[in-house]
DNA sequence: CTTTGCCTAACGAATGTTCGTTTATGACTT
DNA sequence: AAGTCATAAACGAACATTCGTTAGGCAAAG
């Protein structure tokens, strides 16, 4: 990937999550580059090729991170600490990509539709793991596993609709906090 | 609305749903209805009052749900149960609609994107209050409300992308683990 | 002299939509 | 009962526009 590569994958992938990949024409993004829109094409073999980097990219950053943590011999609760901090970290970096990522991959034409599913599911797996060896470590709640690591990040993932890189807060205090709601809930404990 | 009308309104919601708004032609909808392109023109002005139809009436729903428990005078924690299982059961009972409502408003035009933004703002705000008086009652963390808000309503809102009809879990089920789950959280209390 | 990046021009296909017309159904009038 | 009208629903054909993509060439840099 050259410099110029990468330049226009994100321009691209502005677009895709303002307009969505489908309603993004390579014009637009092509306006956006100030490119004729043809030119695009000395960079990639074509518009789902930008999808198609974004989507794996992310897909690769995010199961790194989750593979580290989970070969890392502590308690669920460390590990979970740790899952969710590189989650925000890499969904705060990569904004856009991120937002493609979650969003966009049903765009993806088979057998890559397919082959990105498998990724995801195989980082869903490895939240689900920590769930499930905090239940049996006795440190957390017996609940139901699949609804608990889709809630979990669910939470997680909704951050790439509101966060904003000017905002206040930094992603290691959204990181705590969330963790924080997911591990404690909403209920105060009785004094 | 004709019965009509609702016939094909759904026939759409379920494509904008399986490929999103701007991927899903006039003449995906046309034969997915057993009928000509023209013929949808019959029913209605364009491609557009579709979504606009059903992201309005959705929010429709979501608000005078929200807005009848927020009227009840109870405490925070009974109406904050009763705000999530409205929520679900709403989101369970309109699973296409309820997609497109979350997912696709932003191909509205304008004026009406930001009428539909307002609206869904005076939800977020239903929630809001609620948590906020959890918090003065002394019965919920004094927790950031802004975030507690979004991470909540992520945690519902994700239920669109699982949720299938016949699953083994009814909403009933459903609306319950998430409301314990985001009231007491995962970590078990110390014996 | 080859490579890199971009250009102009154009392609066929798909897009949302409009037009005038036809068919079927049911109600009201004679 | 026969004839008239209104309405709803769908049709086939065509519209201008936009879509992703390709072909071939031009200029600057190594």
């Amino acid at each position: 990937m050259t410099s110029r590569q990468l330049e226009l994958l994100q321009i691209a992938q502005a677009l895709f999550k303002e307009k969505g990949y489908a309603a993004a024409s390579v014009r637009d993004i092509a306006k956006a580059a100030n490119v004729e829109p043809a030119s695009l094409y000395s960079h990639f073999s074509g518009k789902e090729d930008l999808l198609d980097a974004t989507c794996f990219e992310m897909a690769e950053k995010f199961l790194t991170a989750i593979e580290e943590v989970n070969d890392i011999y502590f308690n669920a609760e460390q590990r979970l600490h740790m899952a969710v901090h590189n989650h925000v970290k890499i969904l705060t970096e990569n904004l856009n990509a991120s937002y493609v990522f979650q969003r966009e991959w049903r765009h993806l034409g088979e057998p890559r539709k397919s082959e990105f599913i498998e990724l995801r599911n195989r980082y869903e797996d490895g939240f689900r793991k920590i769930i499930e060896n905090g239940i049996e470590e006795g440190l957390f709640n017996e609940v139901d596993i699949k609804i608990a690591t889709l809630t979990l990040l669910s939470s997680l993932n909704w951050i790439v609709e509101w966060y904003r890189t000017d905002g206040a807060k930094g992603a290691e205090q959204i990181a705590d906090q969330l963790y924080g709601f997911i591990l404690t809930g909403l209920r105060k404990d009785p004094l």
